[in-house]
This record gives structure tokens, C-alpha cells and sequence, in this order.
DNA sequence: GAAGATGGACAGGAGGCCTGTCTAGCTGGA
DNA sequence: TCCAGCTAGACAGGCCTCCTGTCCATCTTC
């Protein structure tokens, strides 16, 4: 994050970091208004951490925590709240005792499909504004960017 | 790590969403350990809020809380954790006697050089990486599409 | 002046994340 | 076969960020 202090805040130049940062975060925003908007205005923005990671056969908390990258505490509290509200439900898993299954349940997979929905319109919206061809070049350069970063 | 049995999660393109948030989360998370090793472990991702949204001559919080678009009784909350480990001030503001005016300390603006210096290797790198045309490229692409969001 | 707006402080609370610790259950080697 | 050590998850306690609501002092406007 630089800053310069220059003269007023406001008028600084545009910072990569911010250019990478609005996009995603205006989207954030509008995408949990839309959840709000559907009926789901429990599901906050680090729910999709959870969503985001089960299989459809479901998934351990340990398994959850370790692809979202955070601790399986902090993940069990995540599942414990989106139980609380319906979205997930969690059931004995078979194979080992100790474990439990956490899985969608109907009112889950609606706020998934609502996600899959906002992302499509969302970027169907950029690709209007931006044109087909920036828009795949955006898309690629960003790729690079990510591989750079990653690597 | 993914010694996991078999399923990985849902099968997911890459996401434009997530191809936007990585190289800034990556990007944070290093800048703030460039701050904890110059010494500066205090200074949390949300500090950036303040620091960032000075100006030299001073700012009220509630002007910082108007930029940083979070409530003034948080941002109160970041400046005087802030102050406790002295990086800002609050001093009486001449012009109204209801406010203060919060400003950095020299080891407020070390952070700063600390962040500057940060950001211009980052930017060095990833066009090191990218090369000079793809990263202007990418730069301009998402000046756009910020123009676009913000619109 | 007085009414209303504004700057900031304080109280209380929620969510998200952490470390540490504990039990139940699994696993592999002697 | 049995036990040591590991793993899955629960529980306790704590920190940070952010919120709403309330209050007072001060400024502004009529």
C-alpha cells in the first residue's frame, strides 16, 4: 500500500494494489447484497470460504480450513454459523468416526447458485463495458500476474 | 499438503474474482512482514486505512473514517491504536475545538517510506516479470475496469 | 440566543480469527 | 495384540476490527 502524502490524500495516483483491490471488493458487496436481496442475509463474506470448498459428497472441517488456508477452529465456527442458519448440515462420516461430513443442503446450494449467477452477470457486465478482446487480454495478463505472485 | 483422498473441491475455472484478490492479498501479507522485520510489528493490514488517508497537514478522524468508508468509531478505534505505539498524534485542531487533528510521527512516516519503498519493488518485480509492455498493458486494462465498477 | 448539525468519546456487542488444551477414535510398529 | 503417537473435532479464552446507540461539547444557522 503506498500513500503519498503529497498533497491531499484523495489525489493520489491509482495504485496497482487499489486497482486489484476495488474491483473485487465492489463485487463483494454487491454480491451479498444480492444475497441479502434473495433472502440470505446471513451469509456473510467469509462464508464463502466454506461454500466455496465443499464437494458435493461433503467435506471434514480439517479438509475446509486447509484449502480456505485458515485454522480448523476458525472454520468450524464458520460451519457452526451457516448450520445454524440451514445452509450446511453436518453428518457422521462413515469411514471415520471422529469425523463428521459437512454438506450443502438445499438452502446452500440456492445461495451457491445465486453466487454462480452474480459472478456470470458480473463479468458479463465487464466483458460489455471493456470489449470481448480487453477483456480476454485482461483476463490472461492476469493469469501472468498470478503465476508471478504465486511462484 | 493435498495428500487428501481424492476429491478435490468443486472443479472451479479460474476466477476472475480470485485472479484480482491474490496478487493484492499476497502482496499485503508481504508488506506487512517487511514491516515486522524493520521493527514495525504494531502496524496491522487495517492501520494501512489510516496511514493512507493522511494528509500532512493533519486529518480529523472523521475525515479519515469518510475515505477509509468505515464508521468513525472504528477508525477512532485504529488511530488510537496507532497513537498507543506512536505513529500518530491527535493534536487540538485551531480551527474548532471539537477536533483534533491526527498527523504522523516521524515513526509514522518510516511506515510510510517502509510501504513506498515496498510497493516500488513489487511493481520492479512483477514488471521484471511481466515485462514493460504487458505490465502497462495490464495497468491500463485495469484502470478501466476500475472506471468501469466505480461507474 | 436557540435549534440543529457535527466532532469525538464511551458502552456494549458481534463476527472472524487465533493459540492452547482436551477427548474420542484411528494407525502402525514392536 | 497392544500401546504410543497421530488425527478430527470440540471447548475455552483472547485479540482485533467493526458495528449501533448514546452522550457531551462545540460550531453554525436562522
Amino acid at each position: 500500500m503506498s500513500s503519498l502524502p503529497e498533497t491531499t490524500a484523495r489525489e493520489r495516483p491509482r495504485n496497482l494494489a487499489l486497482l486489484l483491490r476495488e474491483p473485487f471488493r465492489i463485487g463483494s458487496e454487491q454480491l451479498h447484497e444480492r444475497f441479502a436481496e434473495r433472502g440470505h442475509p446471513e451469509v456473510r463474506a467469509p462464508h464463502g470460504n466454506v461454500l466455496q470448498y465443499l464437494d458435493d459428497a461433503g467435506t471434514r472441517v480439517s479438509v475446509l480450513a486447509q484449502r480456505a488456508q485458515i485454522t480448523k477452529q476458525s472454520m468450524a465456527e464458520l460451519v457452526a454459523h451457516l448450520e445454524r442458519h440451514g445452509y450446511v448440515e453436518r453428518t457422521p462420516d462413515p469411514d471415520d468416526r471422529r469425523a463428521k461430513l459437512v454438506r450443502a443442503t438445499a438452502r446452500g446450494e440456492e445461495v451457491y447458485a445465486i453466487a454462480r449467477e452474480f459472478v456470470a452477470e458480473m463479468e458479463a457486465d465487464w466483458t460489455r463495458q471493456l470489449g470481448k478482446g480487453d477483456m480476454r487480454r485482461l483476463r490472461e495478463l492476469l493469469e501472468r500476474l498470478n503465476d508471478v505472485v504465486a511462484g
